[in-house]
DNA sequence: TCGCGGGATATGGTCTGACCTCTGCGCTAG
DNA sequence: CTAGCGCAGAGGTCAGACCATATCCCGCGA
């Protein structure tokens, strides 16, 4: 006769020692006690007091360095040692590139969430981007000009285009996003560039649609600016994938 | 006397072991020799295959596990192992709530992108939710409508509110997103309706806009939805951040 | 023939202890 | 005063043993 309410024994998760010592970093992370730039005791002291071998605290190490909270060099004095860091930009490409390649995103969801967030990036960056920023906007677009230096160069200083739009938009969050995903979707599009037949005449359509949308952010027409980042990129990837 | 077309002695990258590992797996990955549900070799073939530690491998499948990547199990026959795994929503969470903390994202911000993604989660969740995905969101609103049940019984309401508009918007990137997002900020939500004067009032509010919200979404009237979604978001949050 | 018990086996999980590499700092010899 | 050496302390790597767990499978008994 079993009692619905009374809790059954069921097994208890079982925790793996590096878990408990990412669950201590990360408390201690939340509480406040670490901030950015601020050390970590060294391995071996924390393994003692943490009652965990150091190979366990080396994986959770390695966890949290795999998220760009950490970051640890070698060495002695003052630069030695791992610290709480503020890297999230390469984590976060990593892992989406990853699990784009392993579709657990669908691609068109990925095309999709491309568009939202570059569609607000353009309207942010047209409502908020500053001298300098619109500054390193067009200066991607002097080298992105030039289609001839070959497929691989063209793909970068897209790239860059798409990444100063974001950056000049002034949210740190969205911009990481942003070029988390045109970054993970780099390798792809290399290869449709390098399949695609007259490509140089794509590549100047291209340059002028994000001239039109530079345009567009300098006149702050934060409307206009989003319906080209859209419109460019809807055109981009039909003429990609299409060919 | 230099010469600057010459490349220079400069430093090679030191690479750690753990990383060569992670880089063959992530190849792996990329040239789709692997896919989600398949298995790696033991740990110990790895490592003499790759020619690293054992230690290295581990901490190179921890990292990608961190990351949603990987799955492993202990025992015996078909179901042990480390598996390719497809856990991202996870890891995204856990990624974005450390880096919120660590404000490397500042927190007006994180509120804007949530903005953005949920009013996109709304406008999709209007145009494509089917019976199933409108009757999950309403399943969350009849545990919702019980505000008195407590403070972090309302909160995980209200995440389950949200999580389930961005489920039915159909697409899992955003979705993910959404969530991350919204989850790392329960933590901070909660104590702000914990010290909230007449919270109950308030709660009282925020279900009659969920109600509208779904209503919107029901009669798939996208515009609507957006704009709901985005104004009870901003309410929500000048409300909690201004007692 | 069927059922079941228990050992063999394979896998990840953990720990220990040693050694290497790197790098700053201080001491010492010139 | 300075150049150089070496110590000390940090992470990086490794080897090997042992533990925990889950499956497989074989043999025994009903």
């Amino acid at each position: 006769m079993t009692d619905d309410r009374s809790p059954a024994w069921g097994p208890v998760p079982r925790t793996r020692a590096h878990e408990l010592v990412v669950q201590a970093i990360e408390d201690q992370i939340m509480s406040g006690a670490l901030r950015v730039g601020d050390p970590l005791p060294p391995e071996r002291e924390l393994a003692s007091r943490l009652e965990v071998s150091r190979a366990g605290v080396r994986e959770a190490v390695r966890v949290l360095e795999g998220q760009g909270v950490l970051r640890a060099r070698v060495g002695a004095g003052a630069d030695a040692g791992t610290f709480v860091a503020a890297l999230p930009d390469g984590a976060l490409t990593r892992f989406l590139r990853l699990h784009v390649a392993l579709a657990n995103f669908p691609y068109a969801d990925v095309i999709d969430a491309r568009v939202i967030l570059e569609r607000s990036s353009a309207r942010l960056a047209a409502l908020h981007a500053d001298e300098a920023g619109i500054a390193a906007i067009r200066a991607t677009l002097e080298t992105g000009a030039d289609a001839s230096l070959g497929h691989a160069a063209y793909n970068d200083a897209d790239t860059a285009f798409h990444v100063a739009i974001a950056e000049a938009s002034g949210n740190r969050l969205v911009a990481s996003m942003t070029v988390a995903i045109r970054e993970s979707l780099s390798a792809r599009i290399l290869v449709a560039l390098q399949d695609y037949e007259g490509w140089e005449e794509l590549v100047a359509t291209l340059h002028q649609q994000h001239l039109e949308l530079l345009d567009a952010i300098e006149r702050h027409d934060a409307d206009a600016a989003e319906e080209l980042a859209e419109r460019h990129i809807r055109f981009a990837e039909t003429a990609l994938t299409s060919a």
